[in-house]
DNA sequence: AATACATAATACCTTTTGGTATTATGTCAA
DNA sequence: TTGACATAATACCAAAAGGTATTATGTATT
């Protein structure tokens, strides 16, 4: 539960790499191919590419003189884990709510 | 799918913000109550209160001279669901992959 | 071997972030 | 009403983030 997963989170905080994410999920692509995608310099596409690397999103293979960018959506489940947790705790208070009524119905049939 | 996700990832991306979370999960509490589980100033807590309030994770009611801040754990979704998209994506590549084995299988029997 | 090309590396700039310290405001309680 | 207390607001600082421009390196191609 604890602390792994600060690298993905940094990872996605940035709308440009979640985009990129979204780009490399319909293929794996070269630097230039990802930075075709968007106004912003190569360069610029190269940092979020480290960063996204850093994080286990993608991995990087060197291709001769080119280096193609690979998703790796396993990198996600640390993140999905820790909302999981939250998805747990907001389903057990709609089932506590649930009950509460239920018994809150039992208690008035009672009276009757 | 796209974009009202950036204030919940920007929210999410700082460790201390996901302990605040974790920590709002087993209670409301008021920005001391907050503050006394970190080591850092009440002045920044209350900076990454503010940031979660406006990713929409928390709620924050003034009661008296205290403000009480409140977990909001279906601020979370729509975090989630830009994951479950990568975790499909994800599903589908190995269900892919369990089709061509299997495939892979009926053709070796075909040669028999 | 020479040149073009894809990427890497460096330097530099601006804005945002995470933090502290200090001062102000509003509310409770004697 | 006056003092104590919880929070807000402001000013300020250092480091990180996101970006550009420029130069260097390594690989194909002719």
């Amino acid at each position: 539960m604890i602390g792994a997963e600060q690298g993905v989170f940094r990872a996605l905080a940035d709308p440009t790499r979640r985009q990129i994410l979204m780009h490399l999920s319909t293929g794996d692509m070269t630097i230039a191919e990802v930075s075709n995608r968007f106004e912003v310099t190569r360069a610029a596409i190269k940092k979020h590419l480290v960063i996204l690397e850093e994080g286990k999103l993608i991995s990087v293979h060197t291709q001769g003189r080119e280096r193609i960018n690979k998703l790796e959506p396993l990198g996600l489940k640390s993140a999905t884990e820790w909302l999981n947790y939250f998805n747990r705790f907001w389903d057990d208070k709609l089932d506590n709510l649930k009950s509460a009524i239920e018994d809150h119905e039992d208690t008035n049939k009672e009276n009757y």
